[in-house]
DNA sequence: TCACCTTTGTTATCGGCAATAGCAATTCGA
DNA sequence: TCGAATTGCTATTGCCGATAACAAAGGTGA
């Protein structure tokens, strides 16, 4: 049938941010890590001793939705909170944690590997500007 | 805070398709249109009597998660249902499901427009075909 | 120092989108 | 014609994100 929408990048934004989405977190699922899972721990393990709040400015996550998502991880053992003063906590992997992220990375890794090679070579070192573009 | 993800295309993807997908749901709010309707609306246009299961494989919404899409576009007047056989029904716009197409068009090129205006001239042209490999 | 504004973490709740499982009715195809 | 596939549907679930409101703590300027 005939399709006017895929002329439009928006749309195709959201179809490939959807079909990728869903990639990726089937190679998580067995790690049992989310995608926000894995870009916690990553931000992290970089990041020691980083705010709960800090952390969601940089991903664009909200306290609120911060709650839960930190909550999860520390009950899976894989962060530890320690109060900086009385107000905010600096967050902290687990050697678990350290253990699970690795795997997480290979995972994503691979996932991004193959996503690149997905898009035709001459458009290829195109992309990550250009989806920086629009966001950053 | 150092950030570890800003090289991974599949983060950006993400992003970019969460930034874009808000500003584009505040664009047809005062239309009392979500991005799916919209979708569904213009592809029902150029399609008039198309199947809904059609038009659920086309935009890849499963055919559970199209009843309530259907429904709301009857509800408000915009489309309507006729039986083609005693199994499939054919949609079509109703005169004002028209124009509210119409005037979500108008939302939408310009939503478009804006985005793609946001990407460097170099990198523009190589957006859609981009994208388009990840996911079709 | 004190009053005020901001930041932090939290609870509770909601909306949009997509997925799964299962069902009844109908149509299609070998 | 009979079994398989298709269609529309209900019900439920999960993920991600948004909003509103709150208490407690920190930061700041007069």
């Amino acid at each position: 049938m005939d399709d006017p929408l895929i002329r439009f990048p928006g749309y195709a934004l959201r179809r490939a941010a959807n079909a990728t989405a869903a990639e990726l977190a089937a190679r998580l699922a067995p790690l049992e890590l989310r995608q926000s899972d894995a870009s916690l721990l990553m931000l992290i393990a970089v990041n020691p001793g980083v705010t709960a709040s800090a952390v969601g400015r940089s991903l664009d996550i909200q306290r609120a939705n911060m709650v839960p998502l930190l909550k999860r991880l520390e009950d899976a053992g894989l962060i530890e909170r320690e109060a900086i003063d009385g107000k905010s906590q600096g967050l902290s992997l687990t050697p678990e944690g350290l253990r699970r992220l690795d795997a997480a990375r290979r995972e994503i890794e691979a996932f991004e590997a193959e996503l690149l090679e997905r898009v035709p070579e001459e458009h290829r070192r195109h992309l990550l500007p250009a989806l920086n573009a629009i966001w950053r």
